[in-house]
DNA sequence: TGCAAATGTGAGGATTCCTCATATTAATTG
DNA sequence: CAATTAATATGAGGAATCCTCACATTTGCA
């Protein structure tokens, strides 16, 4: 909960949307190498204009070996995506799980915000896939599950902090604040950063007094 | 502001990215002809799934004339955006035109988000074209012009309740919750409805928190 | 070693956006 | 109203790109 995640975050668990589990070493590595080169080309010039083409090319294997392990450009996308996610909801769940006053919950929010904020704007590709998140349906739907699993551990927090709130508003208003918080991450990043900041400190001012409210 | 819109927004002033001005009658019949089939066939599959052919085959006439008004398939969707916008922005602006007091703006913006909801529930194009509104830089500028004369509509009224409220704040706040609620409509239409209704009312609670403390 | 399973290859099929050379219709002018 | 210019219409096909598939190569194992 104290780093910018690496270019290409270490590979997750169950990978979403592969053709074939890759179980030779050769070919595991071919999996990294893969998307090692699209996060690059990402980095570049955006998902959009990132060629299959190109992707097998750097990576220096044929169109159809990237086939093999990715059934569409999507997947790589997506992976990328989950692995990012997998990242964002670990350090989330980290700086939340000690938290057991208010003071604690709001120092702690605030700087997980401050820490997303940075994220978005070091890294290109996290950019980039979240700009294009509402294109694909399974894209937004791997959005969506994330904004609910880190909603859930910011309701178990707010429970913590306070236990006499009543659990589905804080479910609820929890879902809610990390999915405005990812939406307020795509404007910051839109505008120039003074204002950007000042939006980023305007979201922190609004959350911060929904938990103190509830 | 008391209505919904119609399924193809009246012909605005300026079209965003038109090719050519059409000045004779036929053609500018044409292109309400095809903005209104391109607004059938996003609503019947979505944007995504819309071909340029469909639209010329469904206006009865030929892909070349598509291309003669249109640059390229974005700019449809974009000048679909563009009177939606419109639309809503007269919405907003005569809503909260008259409003003098806290109450007076707590109860019309409170009126607003429910308009807004039910224009998104009702409206399939509108949902499609803002859930891709992310992908296309040029519609993401359109998104961000957007809110930002919303914003600036909204601060105003702001200031004749608050006089004493920093300007600067006001916008920047404004801003903040115009884009907040559309994240918001987001988020409301991609989860069940039930779900969805409390999480629009969890928005409006923020907001009109928000608007309380400055 | 030899065989089966895993993996690799890249030409080209399929889809879709969009262009352009040409044809038709409307407006204008002498 | 004939002739000329301007506006509009057409659709075959160029270009870009995703992805498949029939066949080749490599690896693991009995």
């Amino acid at each position: 909960m104290n780093e910018i995640a690496p270019i290409v975050p270490e590979s997750g668990d169950k990978e979403a949307a592969m053709r074939k589990e890759p179980t030779q070493r050769r070919s595991k590595e071919r999996v990294e190498r893969i998307l090692s080169c699209a996060s690059t080309l990402i980095a570049d010039n955006g998902s959009d204009a990132m060629r299959m083409s190109d992707v097998a090319e750097k990576a220096g294997i044929s169109i159809g070996s990237l086939y093999q392990y990715f059934p569409d450009k999507g997947s790589i996308i997506r992976t990328l995506a989950d692995r990012y996610n997998a990242l964002g909801r670990e350090c989330i769940a980290d700086t939340l799980k000690n938290v057991h006053d208010m003071n604690g919950l709001q120092a702690s929010f605030a700087e997980l915000i401050d820490i997303y904020y940075a994220l978005f704007l070091a890294e290109p590709v996290m950019r980039d896939i979240w700009s294009g998140t509402q294109a694909d349906k399974a894209l937004r739907d791997i959005d969506l599950l994330d904004s609910r699993l880190n909603g859930a551990v910011l309701a178990d927090a707010r429970a913590r902090v306070n236990p006499a709130a009543d659990r589905a508003f804080l479910e609820n208003s929890s879902f809610l604040i990390m999915h405005l918080g990812q939406a307020t991450m795509h404007l910051a990043i839109s505008v120039d950063p003074t204002e950007g900041a000042a939006l980023v400190d305007g979201f922190k001012r609004m959350v911060l007094r929904e938990m103190l409210a509830a």
